[in-house]
Parts: C-alpha cells; sequence; structure tokens
DNA sequence: CTCTTGTTGAAAGTAGTTTTCACTTTCAGA
DNA sequence: TCTGAAAGTGAAAACTACTTTCAACAAGAG
C-alpha cells in the first residue's frame, strides 16, 4: 500500500541512517499488509523476512518512521488499533469492521464541519483527524450472499 | 460539561450496580474538567473529594462507565490522550493544542465524505470518528496578545 | 586497515492496567 | 433488628506493552 522504499531510504540517508536487512524487513512486512498491525504482529510478520530480526529493533524502527512521517495509526472510538504506511501526504483511513482491512482515501471536504465547530465552540480550528469505519468490498459481498443464499 | 449523574445513577441502578461514595467522587472530577484527563489524573483530582479512594476503583469506574456509554476518549494522531464524559449522543471532539481544553459540537454533515470514501475506496460506511484540533477562544487571545504588545 | 558512528538483540527496567484476595458495605428479606 | 447474599473496596501481586542499557557488531570514510 503505497510506501515509497526509494524515498525512505532517502529520507534515512538525509539523516545519516542506514537502511540495514532488519529495517528493510520491518518496512517491507508493513507494506505487505491489508489491515493495520499492531508492534507485535509486525514483528512476526518481519521475522518471515528476517528470522534474526529482535522485537527492539522494530519499536526503533518505527520510531525512525515516525520520525519521517511515513507511518499512520489507525483508532477506533476507544483504543489506538494499530499502525499503516502513509501514502498521501493528507489521506484518511476506512477501517472494515468485520475484516479489519484498510484503505486509504483523500477525500477531505471538512471546511464546513470545521466552520460549524468553530461557530459551536469558539475555537479556531488548525487540524482534523477522520477515520471512518464500514465494510469492505469483499465483507459486504459475504454478508449479502449469506443473506440471501 | 454534562455529565447527568442522575442518569447515571439510574443506568447503575438497572444493572444491580451501586453509586458509591467513591463513583461520586470519580463521576464528580470527571464532570469538573475542562480538559480530557488520564486515569492517573482522574484519580488524583477525585481523591480531593474522598482521599481514601483507589486506583484500582478508578479503573474499575471507568470500566462500569464505558459500559453504560457516558465515556469519550479523546485522541491525537498518534496517541490516546485522555478521558471525557459524554454529554450529546453523537457529538465530536475540538481539542485545544495549546491548554488541552476540550469542547464538544454537534454539526456533523460527513456524508459528502462518506460517500466520497465509498467510491474512491470501495467501503460501504457505517460509522465515523472525527476530531479537530485547534486552539481555544482564551488561547486564541492570548496569542494575539503576544503577536501585538 | 582502522577509526568513527550507526545498529543490533538480549536482558533489565519502567509504566500503565488488570487480577487476586481478604475485608467492608449495602440492602432485601426473615 | 438481625442476617445472609451480593456488590464494592484497597493493597499488593501479576501482567503487558514499551523503553533503556549495554556489550558486541557492521558499515563507510579516510
Ligand atoms: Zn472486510
Ligand atoms: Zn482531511
Ligand atoms: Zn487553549
Ligand atoms: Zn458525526
Amino acid at each position: 500500500m503505497a510506501l515509497d522504499l526509494q524515498h525512505v531510504a532517502a529520507e534515512l540517508a538525509a539523516r545519516g541512517l542506514r537502511l540495514t536487512r532488519q529495517r528493510r524487513a520491518v518496512l517491507e512486512a508493513l507494506a505487505d499488509t491489508p489491515s493495520s498491525l499492531s508492534p507485535l504482529q509486525l514483528y512476526e510478520a518481519a521475522r518471515e523476512r528476517c528470522p534474526e530480526l529482535g522485537l527492539t529493533t522494530v519499536y526503533r524502527t518505527l520510531e525512525v518512521l515516525d520520525e519521517i512521517g511515513a507511518l499512520r495509526r489507525v483508532h477506533g472510538p476507544d483504543h489506538c488499533e494499530g499502525l499503516m504506511p502513509v501514502s498521501a501526504a493528507h489521506a484518511h483511513t476506512v477501517v472494515c469492521s468485520a475484516c479489519g482491512r484498510v484503505a486509504e482515501f483523500t477525500a477531505c471536504d471538512v471546511r464546513r464541519i470545521s466552520a460549524a465547530a468553530a461557530r459551536e465552540t469558539g475555537y479556531r480550528i488548525t487540524d482534523h483527524f477522520l477515520q471512518l469505519t464500514g465494510l469492505c468490498d469483499r465483507c459486504a459481498a459475504r454478508r449479502s450472499a449469506k443473506r440471501r443464499p
């Protein structure tokens, strides 16, 4: 899901950091999953590419990715659910409530809401965070198939 | 910030639960703060009303409030930041990036965005989570005062 | 080659939260 | 008013997620 390895490598180099075997494994595992992952899940996924990888390194890599701005966090209304690679600079996420697959979309017309919120609360709005939940195409299909079998 | 003690008491009673001195202290502390609080901060605030309160009880009370649906969590793009009482059933939050004060607003026209997201991603949207960040009236005033002293 | 700096995994440490447990409070029913 | 059942409590132990420490290792510059 669009995690540009070239770009990440360049950003790393610009900070005097290296793109090691371990970091590459983490990056590839992160790029390869359709759902968001917890650090532990990411560790397990990345170990299939680089078995000698340690959990500590996963956390350290995530920290670096965060600084570079290549990491997006997926939340639910209650807790933080997992990690995703960033693709577009400004994008929001949709999470499938059935299977957890995450998609990004770029549509963003929050101006109207921001204006209304400013009116209601008196706050001067500077930033927003929007996440939708729903059913992905597969899960929606499966569900209507079950309903009419 | 509109946490209806009567209503909470009724919901508790409906489940055979009791509104004890400790729970009341937690509820009042939660209702009294302008910002969102961490469990530990809430514990400290509630102890001023009920010094023999234990941290365990705070966590247990939060769990109960969650079940009742009287608790809202405030997030940033990165981590979960704190807890708030729910006022309106469907409301979104604005957090002041300078002082942390939280306000709720009810304006919500996410239909347009939802439709666009459905088009872009193929997901069938069922729920949304929107949080704005900005400056509260006080902080905005203070900031422009500083700019022209 | 070798100096310097970044990188690593294991293990120890920390923080936040949950569980356990013995004890107390509340309240409905005798 | 007693009394037994069920809810509630705090301290301490346990657990989980994450961070720090540290000694060894890898890579690029000179
Ligand atoms: Zn799905
Ligand atoms: Zn947007
Ligand atoms: Zn403010
Ligand atoms: Zn809404």
